[in-house]
DNA sequence: ACACGATTTTGATATAAGTCAAAAAATGCC
DNA sequence: GGCATTTTTTGACTTATATCAAAATCGTGT
């Protein structure tokens, strides 16, 4: 079944038409590690969930790429930028692993609020949980030393420390690769 | 006329019956420099409109006061996680300055939500323009070093320095007082 | 099992920011 | 206008993290 679909149930109800609706606009990808889904100044997609494999997002600063987040298994995930305001984003999009991604763009999902306004409750939700992550991210940034900022990552997505390099780690903690292996020790 | 209309209304439309309902539900306050409007661990309100006066949100860290943002007149705010978990807030918020707000609780909202579905149009986009505000305030934790948080902070909300001490936006940025008095030398 | 490249660790040193204490300046109040 | 309180600045020292360089370890393909 379309997980995209499976996600949008988890926040409310889609009706018959909807649900066709949906699985009509959602692209199936699959792509090899090493590749982007997105990169800086498109908007291609706005809403995905990955089926399998594991993502990162990250953007350059100073030419130093910075990752903003990983991305597993059966999440949902959005390129916020681009669905509200239409701008392209800022972040790249790119596969650690073989992945497979159902994926519906900006255009059509606008294009389905507008039709099926019923989808704005489903839409509400998503973004709001988002905001809720995007705070404790905020105040693990705010608050925390990066020895509280590594061991929180441990409690909340232990199985990424075993898929996901160091470099990148100490980059998504906003610390170097070397101070966080002298964290680990 | 009430403002937390007008916010609403720059989302998308509200007929005359939602407008009712919402004027119906909306509460006005007044209240004093160092006062609370909503203290950790209650759930009182969800959306609310500063008419005049200056806030602040804050958090104990340690036992600590750590502030994660500042709301002047006419802007539109949230205590998102109220909104949609129905946990309490863990963030405090106190008016700086003696401030007139505009505010609908958590309940009224959620009804509100349930009668006039086409509120949720609204509701989303409101909660997608928090999340890319958050968005930035991550970047900017992320990736800027305090003398550049300090920057952003002129750039973006250069009036706040002429209304805040020192100590609180010091907190903000999460650097301590004595760094941001040599910073700005 | 070996060799290659990628990843992780270690070491020495530099820099940014924190801490604690106190002085200076600004603000509010009678 | 002068006193008390709050806010801001300064100084000396400590701690956390960054930087650069090199060594050690791991993983994969042959």
């Amino acid at each position: 079944m379309n997980p995209l679909i499976e996600q949008f149930k988890k926040y409310g109800y889609l009706n018959e038409a909807l649900e066709k609706a949906v699985e009509n606009r959602t692209r199936y990808f699959f792509k090899k590690k090493g590749e982007h889904f997105l990169r800086e100044g498109q908007h291609l997609s706005s809403y995905f969930v990955l089926r399998k494999g594991l993502i990162r997002a990250y953007f350059l600063k100073n030419g130093r790429e910075m990752n903003s987040w990983f991305g597993e298994e059966n999440q949902i995930f959005g390129s916020i930028l681009p669905v509200y305001t239409e701008k392209p984003s800022f972040e790249n999009i790119q596969f650690l692993e073989d992945s497979e991604i159902y994926a519906i763009s900006v255009d059509d999902l606008n294009e389905l609020y507008r039709i099926y306004p019923e989808l704005n409750l489903i839409g509400r939700k998503i973004a709001e949980e988002v905001c809720i992550i995007l705070e404790e991210r905020i105040m693990s940034l705010h608050t925390e030393s990066a020895v509280e900022r590594y061991q929180s990552l441990i409690r909340l997505q232990p199985n990424l420390l075993n898929r996901i390099n160091l470099g990148h780690i100490a980059s998504y903690l906003g610390i170097t690769q070397e101070t966080l292996s002298r964290i680990r020790r």
